[in-house]
DNA sequence: CGCGTTTGACCGGCGC
DNA sequence: GCGCCGGTCAAACGCG
């Protein structure tokens, strides 16, 4: 609404000096959000993100309803030091964090079943992601979202969409259950969660795919953080090319992390800087702190990424691709 | 007219 | 069972 201006030029991926993240929404529900960084505390702060003690619950927790979950990917064995290290940002001790304290999920969020078992309630989180059946209900697919600095809403991504509709919600960046964050590739894990009313409403636009035949939506918002980043995230493949580009290719490969994000065959389109010529060139952003030396990247992404599941590979477990 | 957006109503899931 | 919520529908509208 109101300062609508078509999509057009793309943005620049966001990043922060020391701790360049994206995240991704995984599996049917729940939202991973994956940092690369080794301070969570610090990123989280860095985007001023809230964190009361009262809206965070305890790893271990969270490394319980993940277990049965069969995320796909290990979670710490110890709850050792980095675990702990979750410590500070959320203080609550583990085990009655979320047992009585309601208030802590409650409300609004988006994904809804996932989660919120947590609780003495024995209450095994089967979530299975697409195992849900029963009259086949809405069978999401894994989504990814990707942030990124602009003033245009839509960014182009060469699909052609139709708005479809728009909604205000709540949760902005995050998801009102869990959100968890892998540190580098090693796999420490924490979650938090959030009281969703301390979250500012985002206005969210849903987005479909136009080619009749294709089932891929797309949801842009903006982060009630920082106006300045959009936050679009694609859910489903398409099953054909892009209509502006040849062979579904990725420009730009100088877009920092994109270009990593990116399988040139991806049908997870990164929604930045296409071959538009931005005037506003495509740089990293940094949230605070400028910072030197060289591109982004990932921080340490494995010695080498594999190519062709592309940096995906790294962040959804293997279980969780299912298509 | 074709195509995309706007907008309130509607739906299904879930928490209370 | 009611109400909140995210997500979707679809009629009306805008525009080339
Ligand atoms: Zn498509």
């Amino acid at each position: 609404m109101g300062d609508n201006q078509k999509s057009d030029p793309g943005g620049t991926t966001v990043f922060s000096s020391d701790s360049s993240w994206t995240l991704a929404e995984t599996d049917t529900d729940s939202v991973n959000y994956l940092f690369t960084t080794d301070r969570d505390s610090c990123i989280l702060s860095e985007f001023g993100w809230n964190l009361n003690p009262q809206n965070t619950r305890s790893v271990a927790d969270e490394r319980s309803d993940f277990a049965g979950n069969d995320l796909g990917y290990t979670l710490p064995e110890t709850a050792s030091s980095a675990d702990l290290h979750a410590g500070p940002i959320n203080p609550v001790a583990s085990a009655d964090v979320s047992t009585s304290n309601p208030s802590v999920s409650s409300s609004s969020s988006e994904d809804q079943t996932t989660e919120k078992s947590t609780g003495s309630g024995v209450k095994p989180p089967e979530i299975p992601n697409k195992v849900r059946k029963k009259g086949q209900k809405r069978i999401r697919q894994p989504r990814f979202a990707f942030m990124t600095k602009s003033e245009v809403d839509h960014l182009e991504d060469g699909y052609r969409w139709r708005k479809y509709g728009q909604k205000a919600v709540k949760n902005s960046p995050f998801p009102r259950s869990v959100v968890s964050s892998l540190f580098k590739r090693k796999l420490t894990f924490s979650c938090f969660k959030f009281n969703t009313n301390l979250l500012s409403p985002v206005l969210r636009s849903y987005y479909r795919c136009t080619n009749s035949k294709c089932t891929v939506k797309k949801r842009v918002e903006r982060s009630s953080d920082d106006p300045t980043i959009v936050i679009t995230t694609y859910e489903g493949q398409h099953c054909h090319h892009t209509v502006g580009f040849p062979r579904g290719g990725v420009i730009n490969h100088e877009a920092g992390f994109a270009a990593h994000l990116t399988p040139a065959f991806s049908p997870y389109y990164y929604p930045a800087v296409q071959n538009q010529m931005p005037h506003e060139r495509p740089s990293i952003v940094r949230s605070h702190q400028d910072e030197a030396g060289e591109p982004p990247a990932f921080p340490d992404p494995t010695p080498q990424l594999p190519t062709d599941e592309g940096l995906l590979g790294d962040i959804v477990p293997p279980g969780m691709r299912n298509r």
